[in-house]
DNA sequence: GTCTATACCTGGATAGAC
DNA sequence: GTCTATCCAGGTATAGAC
């Protein structure tokens, strides 16, 4: 990976977000990177290509995220908090642009895009690892239930407060979030 | 409103749900209406023109489908469980395209598009409407709150069960919102 | 590995005949 | 009110010099 195409990439996966796939053009992208159009495709073959590693770096990135968490959070429910949280923590960006996940997801769904489903990937690697907290919590048969639910909750509220553009609405979530996760029973076998 | 203008409204509302705004262009809705595409300009300035058209027939078909539903159920909870069951009953579109509420406010968003707040009313409607159901049920102080819950639980399973193309999972959630309505509280004074 | 030049297409939008 | 013809900007992608 030469450091060319990483920067391709990096301002890719940045445009993609603010801007949305398709609206993002080679020229978008040439002019974060100062590289001329036609350079990129000696990296790339399409643009596509380039979708498709913007996601495996996600992937990437989103995997060492989970792994931050697991080492930070001394107990299941810490770790799950640090997801939770992720909502205020990238507000600034998720009030003008929505989540990154499922921005990506239903663009490439009206789309019908080829690369559809390695999005959503990045929805599985946190429905995963969601599901092996609430395994340790002893949630052996809803874990993944609750996985989704969690998931499924902070993408509502990132839709809406960004629909809405309305901070506090989604500090009240994410409080009632934290409170919901705190009454959830936990065997202790 | 001539009849042209009518079948051009109509197939890019149908158009811009299921393959978003920008993607979708004048020669696709000039295939569905079978006009030529400089026909449009006689009756839209611009593409911008028919988005805000797209958007007003939004809300009034919304505003209506309140109505019919205030008409329909017989008590407050059965009218918003009217509103959670549209998860279901169009999955087959939401399956493969999203909400099109949220996937439009946030299309727009990305293009920080001057419609933007406009298209974001369409959520307003069924907020104000959820609202006055959650006071009827006697939450006075937070039915606002209710109802912005109620509104991002479901967008967030239209998303992920969009992503997922689960539908098992979105039937289980309606069920969960609707066993979670039946037991909240109702003050009758 | 990077550039310029360019091909080729599609997009929205306009002009003017009918 | 609808059409054809056309403009022009911008998109992806290619060819080939350096």
């Amino acid at each position: 990976m030469t450091a060319t195409r990483q920067q391709i990439v990096e301002a890719a996966d940045d445009l993609f977000y603010r801007q949305g796939f398709e609206h993002t053009s080679f020229a978008d992208i040439a002019g974060v990177v100062n590289i001329s159009r036609g350079n990129f495709y000696h990296h790339f073959k399409t643009k596509d290509d380039i979708l498709d590693a913007v996601i495996k770096t996600r992937l990437g990135r989103t995997q060492q995220m989970l792994v931050d968490w697991e080492e930070e959070g001394a107990t299941p429910k810490d770790r799950i908090k640090s997801y939770i949280k992720i909502l205020l923590t990238n507000w600034t960006m998720i009030k003008d642009y929505g989540c990154p996940v499922g921005t990506l997801c239903t663009e490439l769904a009206k789309l019908n895009h080829a690369s559809r489903d390695e999005a959503s990937k990045v929805f599985t690697l946190f429905r995963v690892w969601l599901r092996n907290q609430f395994s340790l919590l002893g949630h052996t048969g809803d874990a993944d239930a609750l996985a989704m639910q969690v998931l499924s909750w902070s993408q509502g509220v990132a839709t809406l407060g960004n629909a809405f553009n309305d901070r506090k609405y989604a500090k009240q979530e994410v409080d009632n979030m934290c409170d919901w996760l705190d009454s959830l029973p936990v065997s202790t076998t």
